[in-house]
DNA sequence: ATTAATTTTTAGTCTAGACTAAAAATTAAT
DNA sequence: ATTAATTTTTAGTCTAGACTAAAAATTAAT
């Protein structure tokens, strides 16, 4: 069944909330992330549930239905890829893909993204880290942790972000924060639960735990 | 000013079918071309009237003004751009760019456009021979011939063709005419204007006056 | 010059996807 | 257990961009 690009930024904000919860879903929060009235978001659920791509109870709250998370991991797909597109072919920086992918997402052709996924030699990260669905739409878990968890001295690698948002991104590259980085957690003052980190012996840089929690590590 | 997918799509369509021709375009010949109904015509050619974008006066027909016709051909930039993106990069088929290219010319990015231009290394032409105007939307006139119009027992190059729909194409493919090719018009029959061709002193093969006129070719 | 045929416009309607204001249901607070 | 606060839904409205049917203007035919 054909998707409106309506509909598919809602599958899609609807799948990233659904993802590490499994509460439903309520209608202000997608309302928040869609930028859309709640009134709207109610309108919408109940065209989405009508075309089974979600489950959704009055007043109970939203989940996507198996196909629903398909919809919305083969945009993903496309979104991540192009990304990928974008920095490595184009010489694009990190910070500036988002918004440009947000619209290539909705390039409807079967043939394009599979063309595209192998002339960039089937990568399996974007720019940001985050994994890319395959063909069948399995993403695999990596099972990061978020910078702010990581315990003092600890030492981790610097594997992907939480957020997308250019400035963020923009303070990373600032502070010469990027992935693949060696981190070792020298101090976390418990007050503000700020952080500071040592980049590959250089001298510590500071950052706050607003940063350290959408910061993606391995250790 | 911001310009939707509907407007974007007329422009383009009146701009094709004033090119050619220095007298108004007619309502019925965009609703043919658009796939609307006259009425639905009439409403767009207001609003773009409203805009500055066309000159228009009831029943009069239409024309674009200077910024419509810009609009139009920084779309066409992006739809040509792109189909040599497909063909060049991700190994498409002459045949099978088209449709997806509809698509991609929509996508809005000032960057985009251009990175991918130097990405593509600057290219003249596109894959079906038409040439894509540069940044400041200009775009050379390359005067080709209609293979029609050659006469007997003349030598031609095929630079372009006048058609991009796949089934016509697919055609010139399977008869091994493409860009480039050397063709000896050996045979004109009167009686429908069918035509037979040399192909590098090849055995002639036979194209119909419907064919020839779609194929563009310099002496 | 009139009339007929054709083209174009107007008037009114529909759908998707947004909105506001008010009503209903749920959840939190006493 | 009631009441208050919050969240969600319903009812009604709006806009862009399509449609049909009918009216108006233009063009072609007599
Ligand atoms: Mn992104
Ligand atoms: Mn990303
Ligand atoms: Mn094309
Ligand atoms: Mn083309």
């Amino acid at each position: 069944m054909a998707t409106s690009l309506a509909e598919e930024n809602y599958l899609k904000i609807i799948y990233r909330l659904c993802e590490g919860t499994k509460e439903d879903i309520s209608t202000n929060s997608i309302a928040e992330l869609t930028n859309n009235k709640a009134a709207s978001v109610t309108d919408m659920l109940q065209k989405l549930a009508e075309k089974g791509w979600v489950t959704y109870q009055k007043y109970q709250g939203v989940r996507l239905t198996k196909i629903g998370e398909s919809i919305a991991l083969s945009i993903i797909r496309k979104h991540r890829l192009w990304e990928v597109f974008l920095v490595e072919k184009l010489g694009y920086n990190w910070d500036e893909v988002h918004e440009i992918a947000e619209q290539l997402e909705h390039i409807e052709s079967e043939t394009l993204i599979n063309k595209l996924d192998s002339f960039l030699d089937f990568p399996k990260i974007d720019p940001h880290g985050d994994p890319i669905p395959n063909k069948e739409g399995e993403i695999p878990e990596l099972g990061y942790l978020h910078l702010s968890e990581v315990k003092l001295n600890e030492t981790c690698t610097l594997m992907g972000v939480a957020k997308d948002s250019a400035v963020f991104l923009q303070l990373l590259t600032k502070l010469n924060l990027s992935l693949g980085a060696r981190l070792e957690v020298v101090e976390i003052n418990t007050f503000d639960r700020s952080v500071s980190l040592k980049i590959a012996e250089e001298k510590p840089i500071f950052i706050s735990h607003e940063v350290a929690k959408n910061i993606l590590v391995k250790i």
